[in-house]
DNA sequence: TTTTGAATTGACGACGTCGACAATTTGATG
DNA sequence: CATCAAATTGTCGACGTCGTCAATTCAAAA
């Protein structure tokens, strides 16, 4: 492979202003930047990272480490958001997954110290809150889809209230009254996030939150939960038209669906009969489903580039008070409510 | 950060006798091992890779270059397969992707170039056929869910004829002789090669493949795709109980949904009055799906380990002839068929 | 005790790049 | 034409590691 003396020896100039012309670094004479140019693409010359490395000490390299990533989609559309970014500003991307086990962390870990990395994004599948010592890696960290409560480590997460907050404007906008809401697992703070944001809009427009109106669809221990919305949402439809609710907010997506397939099943029309919100906007389903979802999207691609864009910040210095910040759930209207 | 030296001073040997113990090279009196491993300890040494690289001249990283990863979740399990690998076999992973675009391509292998990647594998998200010429690049390169035909590179993919057919096997073991297939765009390389198992499998079993129960669920260019599966699963399902296929297969599980909506719409149950067989096991939908679908799994994660393992084959010097490896697509039952 | 071959350890320099600073060239001014 | 500051280019060495090869230590055999 070509080496920067190689260019300089036929450029006929000293390897530094070859150093100088790749940086483009000023006070270069157009005509000697020129032959140098000149030699690097007749070499094809490809400076050479580590090397530079090794002499600046600083790498250029984001890492991105992230838990299970496997069972939900989510966590591509956040790796794109930090991708687009670290491409802009012309750094790399070295991504790491621990599978969850701890161990695998500590591994992690280590071999992005080894690469001399410049920045962590740290990112969860589920929005939720863990441990987490900066000190221990002394590496600039920015936290995504979940934050740490005991230290100040930025962090950026979804606003899962205003999310919750948003369904249930948008059910009482429509003139619904009689409200249900099929949520996640009571586990998850996500669950406990949204149905306060649910309750607020319903306390503010004075409507009563039924308790039997408020279940669970997925229940039992994280790790070992079971999806009941189906039939959850079957026996909450099974009441007579005057008495049943009108529209069902729904905590993700697939509950949605199978509360799609719960009025199907009992002859009832969407969303004439009865409406329904989703969550998450999982396009695959959301716009998939017949009619396609109304729900609430989570925003991972801008969760993804602006942890991208908080940890530049942070490695540039600026010193921003480490903080949690939380970005918006829109609304996305289409035809089933 | 400390450095090697710092690590000998403290042992009292020299730097290149830590570097020995370092690399787990032989010839080390356990006497000094316990020395330099405890100096190691106590300053917490981490070397540094890039200093290295440098002087190896190997980087220990595989580089992942991806197209339009974000529309469907498919490539998360392609990236999960490679990165157990790569982290089982103690390399890193940079991943970079070009969003399709021609000039984001160029930039990502010239990043690669730049780090000195080992080896790369290319991933698009649609199984299909690419022009790519090895020479370019000169860097190891195993292709992923794609291949090049004009050239000798070694690729893996699904083997969706293999799928077709097994989708089929499955509908005609079950006692179906009233098939419906509605496909993928008939643009996609894989709707025609699932086509082409599902005729082989119906030719040897002496059913006749009825034109008008071979129907594209997804039209127009590709890009400006239209999702007609519901229409097109209304339309089929409309006629009399004798009339009408017992059994829909289907491009994907999108396009199941559909048609398990469509069934809805027309008070058929699933699988009773129409059995309804997927394909791709998303399983955020077939799992979730009432009742859940039986459908063909696309093994994503396999793809991506055995292409992984095919790139560390390549790079031991393994001179295994370039081919395109297929790798079989199961049928995963469930209740839908 | 000496010999000897193997095992262990160390000295030195090179990898490719860039920072620090010195040397040279340039061009405007008197 | 001499002067001088600014612009441009070059020299040298260091970054942290490991390959090469030489030096030293060790242990068993003579």
């Amino acid at each position: 492979m070509q080496t920067i003396k190689d260019v300089a020896a036929l450029a006929g100039v000293s390897d530094r202003t070859v150093s100088r012309v790749v940086n483009g670094e000023p006070n270069i004479s157009s005509k000697t930047r020129a032959r140098v140019e000149d030699a690097i693409t007749r070499l094809n010359y490809i400076p050479n990272l580590a090397a530079r490395m090794v002499r600046t000490n600083r790498s250029g390299v984001i890492g991105l480490i992230t838990d299970v990533v496997s069972t939900t989609p989510n966590s591509v559309e956040i790796i794109r958001g930090v991708q687009d970014r670290v491409s802009q500003s012309n750094q790399s991307l070295l991504i790491a997954n621990t599978s969850g086990a701890s161990y695998e962390e500590t591994r992690v870990w280590r071999t992005f110290q080894e690469h001399r990395i410049d920045g962590v994004l740290f990112a969860t599948m589920y929005h939720h809150e863990i441990e987490f010592d900066p000190t221990v890696h002394n590496i600039p960290t920015v936290l995504v889809n979940c934050f740490a409560s005991s230290a100040d480590v930025p962090a950026v997460v979804p606003d899962d209230m205003n999310g919750g907050y948003a369904a249930a404007r948008h059910a009482i906008d429509k003139g619904h009254a009689r409200i249900a809401f099929i949520t996640l697992n009571p586990l998850i703070l996500a669950a406990r996030l949204r149905r306060e944001g649910f309750e607020r809009a319903m306390a503010e427009a004075g409507l009563e939150v039924r308790h039997e109106w408020m279940l669970p669809g997925i229940e039992g221990a994280i790790g070992a939960e079971r999806m009941r919305a189906f039939e959850v949402a079957k026996e909450l439809l099974s009441t007579g038209p005057g008495e049943r609710p009108t529209i069902i907010l729904t905590g993700n997506d697939e509950i949605a669906m199978q509360c799609m397939f719960a009025a199907a099943s009992l002859n009832l029309r969407v969303p004439e009969d009865i409406a329904i919100v989703g969550y998450d906007d999982f396009r695959m389903i959301s716009e998939r489903v017949v009619p396609p979802l109304t729900t609430v999207a989570l925003p991972y691609y801008e969760i993804g580039s602006r942890a991208a864009d908080r940890l530049f910040e942070l490695l540039a210095g600026a010193d921003n008070q480490p903080f949690i910040e939380r970005l918006p759930c829109p609304l996305v209207q289409r035809g089933s409510a």
